[in-house]
RNA sequence: GGGUCAUUAGCUCAGGCGGCAGAGCACCUGACUUUUAAUCAGGGUGUCGGAGGUUCGAGUCCUCCAUGACCCA
């Protein structure tokens, strides 16, 4: 990675033009100067703005000199406008200000607007003012910028030179305000409740920690917001969301990034079936408003959002599958001889019925789930949260929605008893002392709470990046996010 | 955590079997007043990711390290 001091020839050049335009009187980083239209105006309204004066404001992207005239693209917010200077046209010290530019300069510049021969709108130039001078040599501009590195810590470049990218944050940011929006329009209130927390809990996963000075503690930052939007159900708040960061400290790969987004939401008096319909309808009706269409594209795969969603109990998609119905399963023993004949490798002496079947979904099952699909009914042992189904303990009123092979939702009627609820995580920490350093952690006050009484509730969870890789056909989560987490370049 | 591949000019990439470091774009010099990957004539601007090793000689072979991508867990 360059480094201010790390002086190339072209930077040298560079430094030098700037020195020449200071002596010329020029600021080359000068202040703002008002513009009347972006580039995509100007195109948009050619014929009413044939001939007329206009001012816009952007980056020089190429320079196509012809000696005494020469033509230019400008890059602002919504794209590109070719701009014409011809020496005839401008005071002698304009024209020696374009002699000394350079791609990657920004600029503000006003000018009629005309057609080419060839039939380009363009700019003839009459005024230009520089607004800040580029140092540093901009990407190569048929190829782009393609390494990796570069385009995930210098994420601005990447954005300078790839406008596909720019793209893509355009409909993240657009799906983020369509789910809002809906959810707005549904009578929930949008909360925030603490990313620093005495316990990391909500979810299945480890924490990041960090210290707060004042008090000398440990805080995690949170990996879940459940616990505390189920406080605030109990409070008396019917419907809630919350939309931000969580933090999860696992390794890197092509659907995990350390910090991701993730919206949760919190409705009283409903249940997961409820859960069911609000994720089908929401996620299609965002694909509506972003996209146009229910029917998109996901690597090469039609994928119909339309609802209703497919679903299968996780017990049908497993026989569904697999062939082997965990309806007749009745010890630990008979799964575990069942996991060992599908060879799944995972499975632990102590596992029981319901961890086992989840395995076996997770290995058998989710590679095959590439239309919408509900799968519902998770066994308890891996649904510390969830309510028991009344006429089956063994499983939760719980479900995962899966696109692409990926899980995109989880939800559940939410435990409310708070006696099953302390002796769930009771059984949590036996599984943390047993050495499982992700299962939950008691957390003693929200049981407190439930213990004052709450509502039957149904809450879902999205993850908002794998959401947005699905509507933008990315393949890595790291194209869906500004700037992934990275080793630091040493 | 393990495996595979990659790292060469500002960017995109070539560099057979170990023998003087290459191209396109960008940049510099000159020509050019409607071009659009402008064109034409010239110019290579480099710690070949880093550190060791083998060798008369290493971008190339070996070891370790760093970073990234992908696959697996």
């Amino acid at each position: 990675m360059d480094h201010a001091n790390d002086v190339n020839e072209i930077m040298k050049v560079r430094l030098q033009k700037l020195q020449d335009l200071k002596n010329m009187g020029i600021n080359p980083f000068g202040d703002k100067y008002p513009y009347s239209h972006n580039s995509q105006q100007i195109k948009g309204n050619f014929v009413e703005l044939e001939n007329q004066k206009v001012k816009i404001a952007g980056r020089i992207m190429a320079i196509r000199g012809h000696g005494k005239a020469a033509f230019f693209d400008i890059q602002d917010d919504k794209g590109k406008i070719q701009i014409y200077i011809k020496k005839d046209n401008v005071s002698e010290d304009t024209f020696k200000l374009y002699n000394l530019l350079d791609i990657g300069d920004i600029v503000s510049l006003g000018g009629k607007v005309f057609k080419s021969k060839r039939g380009e709108i363009t700019i003839s130039l009459d005024m230009m003012k520089l607004l800040a001078k580029s140092l540093r040599p901009m990407p190569e501009k048929w190829h782009g910028l393609k390494d990796t590195d570069i385009r995930y810590r210098q994420r601005y470049l990447d954005l300078i030179a790839n406008p596909e990218v720019k793209q893509t944050f355009l409909t993240r940011s657009k799906i983020i305000s369509a789910m809002r929006r809906y959810l707005d329009e549904n009578g929930f209130i949008e909360v925030e409740t603490p990313v620093l927390s005495p316990i990391a809990g909500g979810a299945a996963a480890r924490p990041f920690i960090t210290h707060h000075n004042a008090l000398d503690m440990e805080l995690y930052l949170r990996i879940a917001t459940e616990l505390y939007l189920k406080r605030l159900i109990v409070g008396g708040f019917e419907k809630v969301y919350e939309l931000g960061k969580d933090f999860r400290n696992e390794g890197i790969s092509i659907k995990h990034n350390p910090e991701f987004t993730m919206m949760e939401l919190y409705q009283a008096y409903a249940d997961y079936k409820d859960m069911m319909e609000l994720t089908e309808n929401m996620v299609a009706h965002i694909a509506k408003e972003v996209l146009g269409t229910t029917k998109i594209n996901y690597q090469g795969e039609e994928i119909d959002l339309t609802p209703p969603w497919n679903r299968m109990t996780m017990i049908e998609a497993v026989k569904h599958f697999t062939g082997i119905d965990f309806n007749s399963v009745n010890s630990d023993e008979e799964a575990r001889r069942i996991a060992s004949e599908l060879h799944i490798e995972e499975v632990g002496n102590q596992d029981t019925i319901g961890k086992i079947l989840n395995l076996i979904f997770e290995e058998k099952v989710e590679e095959n789930l590439v239309q919408p699909t509900f799968i519902y009914d998770y066994p308890i042992e891996i649904s510390p949260l969830a309510k028991k189904k009344e006429d089956n303990p063994r499983f939760t009123y719980r479900f995962e929605a899966f696109i692409t092979r990926r899980e995109i939702a989880n939800a559940f009627s939410e435990l409310n008893d708070p006696i099953d609820q302390r002796d769930r995580f009771l059984q949590q920490v036996k599984e943390r002392e047993a050495g499982d350093e992700e299962a939950h952690v008691f957390d003693e006050d929200y049981v407190t709470a439930l213990e004052y009484g709450m509502p039957p509730t149904g809450g879902l969870g999205i993850g908002i990046d794998r959401l947005v890789m699905l509507l933008t056909d990315s393949y890595s989560i790291r194209d869906v996010i500004l700037f992934p987490t990275m080793r630091p370049k040493a």
